[in-house]
DNA sequence: ATAATGGATGACAGCGCTTGCATAGATGCT
DNA sequence: AGCATCTATGCAAGCGCTGTCATCCATTAT
């Protein structure tokens, strides 16, 4: 039996902008005003109403504000995923740049699943947000159709390699070209029998973007991919590990192998660590992303670097700079950040 | 100059209720009513409603359903960072739980900046979420103050020490107890000279409290922790493997060092087998986080795991069942769920 | 038959803010 | 002094929904 008197619950922020108003003697337009800076105001009765509204510890109402003014100060970031590094990073860049011009995020995590994509769009367009950012280019066409009706501002991320046409506009690198120019790399070092270790690529797009990038450029040499080996499941070091282990036990005389990114190839790494293969004589290690992780293995390994915190921040900056649909069609509706290539020690 | 007529930008999404209700031959109230699955509704009504919906792509504006119903289906949650692994997956828990529920998470990222968090919340606040899901008990006055004058429900997430009343929630650990627990185990294998190697911890204040429960679990057994290398910055794998090898050069003959989580350790790890030290015969390591990549080291690393994503889940969960204020002061305010002491092979 | 019951729906007043328009002093200009 | 200009502020009409209350048929009970 606690007594709670000074304590009780308020009613819930029963403070609105004529509590304020009131207080500061003024009307509430006036307060509206003050507090969003905008048209001119009597030093006097700015200063009064700030105080008025510090003192009443008033928080504005956005849903109000965002339902009167159309346009909501929200942006929706549309990740696949969160278990891994890659997508946390991009939703930094994206909520960093957002923050700065006094929008938020409201994420939602589609597990690379469309379907549930193109509900949680669904969802998000419900809050009116001044734009959408979304991980990837591949959509259903009814979330073609909704976004097209709909007008909203959005910015596909990640991916730019497709035959569909850009919802609106696009920042991210073409992994195609990421995987080819991987292939490139290893057969300018000489290796020619290449094996691929990859995970759920029916659902990474991006990731089977990169291994047929490095396949067709293979193709193009004249080489042959000889072996791939596909784990189930999300991406990680023990199944990169995994799947390495099986992929030599069938194929003992690969020189290179190439990973759908560098979490499995990580793992492979480990792999050759705890079975003696030394890197990059006895086999060829190589990733896609370019973690901090793989530059701080005793060696260092041989990726490709995606500018993921870059990309974050120029999709916030699509979203904050874009203006009416006419400038819209004038800019250029994609920008390819690209990528750089690391060669490490392990390849 | 391009003509555009056919994809002429629409007068953004001019659908509303009014528009569905016109379709369908029926009042607004009755479209809401079926939209909502609320009151009793004819089943022919229902199913023309969902079709002019449907066909319309009538999308309902939250902003406006909110704003009538006191009530926002938006959760804020705020996050210290998401450089680390960390926290995304607490973020994917959070996320996962609060979209069964059909709510969403709006998120904010301090930089492990109390003031910034301040702001963050504020802002937070002014779209009335449900509730505000906030990492760490430790905060600014002000802060408690808004939060308590307002009535919101809120959970403090990952950390379950400290002096200061709960704000309303909490679902957590004891850091003082998991840095305990792993002095105790060190002593309990035999090492007598500790070393700890941490980042920034001014700000990282629960890394702090596990330094803190170290030290004074060995000093409750008489032993002293010989020497501290704290890098600055935030922690990462580099900075791990830098403090590491200043630390020894000052001091050889130290046997075992803890680091203020698995990303420094991973990084002592590697400084270990780059220079030929065998662990943990040479020189024990152990860290805190359980994350997967000091699992799948070739010597698993010996850490404490903290059930991040299970803490994610409950402090959604909390949200989802708080009702009023009444009942909230009955229910336990915290909820340990505490955590495992994982004995790899580097300790 | 007629009243009572309940299922199905519509009307309408807000929710808390923004914003165009009107108003009222205070200045400036001729 | 008289009128045009500003600057500073208030008024009031919504924004697109929700929720209460009233209404209107069908039924069923009497």
């Amino acid at each position: 039996m606690t007594i709670r008197h000074e304590t009780a619950p308020m009613p819930a922020s029963p403070l609105r902008l004529a509590e304020v108003a009131a207080r500061a003697g003024v009307s509430e337009s006036t307060v509206s005003r003050v507090l969003r800076n905008i048209g001119p105001i009597a030093e006097a009765t700015r200063v009064a109403v700030l105080k008025a509204a510090e003192e009443l510890g008033y928080v504005p109402n956005r849903l109000a504000g965002a339902l009167a003014s159309t346009g909501s100060a929200l942006v929706g970031v549309v990740v696949p995923s969160l278990d891994n590094i890659v997508f946390a990073e991009v939703l930094r860049g994206v909520t960093e740049r957002l923050e700065e011009a006094g929008l938020q995020a409201v994420i939602g995590v589609t597990g690379y699943d469309l379907a549930r994509e193109e509900r949680i769009v669904s969802a998000l367009l419900a809050w009116r947000p001044r734009g959408l950012v979304i991980a990837g280019i591949d959509h259903t066409p009814r979330l073609r159709d909704l976004l097209a009706a709909n007008g909203t501002a959005v910015v596909e991320m990640m991916d730019i390699d497709g035959a569909e046409p850009a919802l609106d506009r696009r920042v991210g690198l073409s992994h195609g070209a990421a995987g080819a120019a991987m292939a490139a790399h290893l057969l300018a070092r000489g290796y020619r029998r290449f094996g691929y270790v990859g995970h759920d690529i029916s659902r990474d797009i991006r990731a089977r973007k990169r291994l047929d990038g490095f396949a067709a450029e293979l193709a193009r040499r004249g080489v042959a991919l000889v072996a791939e080996e596909m784990v189930a499941g999300p991406s990680s070091v023990a199944a990169g590990r995994r799947g390495l282990a099986t992929l030599l036990a069938a194929h003992r005389d690969l020189d290179a192998v190439y990973f759908s990114n560098d979490d499995m190839a990580v793992g492979g790494y480990f792999h050759c660590e705890a079975n003696g293969l030394r890197m990059p004589d006895d086999l060829a290690i190589a990733g896609f992303n370019g973690l901090d992780i793989g530059q701080e293995l005793p060696r260092r390994l041989t990726t490709v670097r995606s500018p993921r915190y870059r990309i974050g921040q120029l999709a916030a900056e699509q979203i904050l700079t874009r203006q009416g649909a006419a400038e819209a069609a004038a800019k250029p509706a994609t920008i390819d950040v690209g990528f750089e290539l690391i060669a490490g020690e392990t390849a």
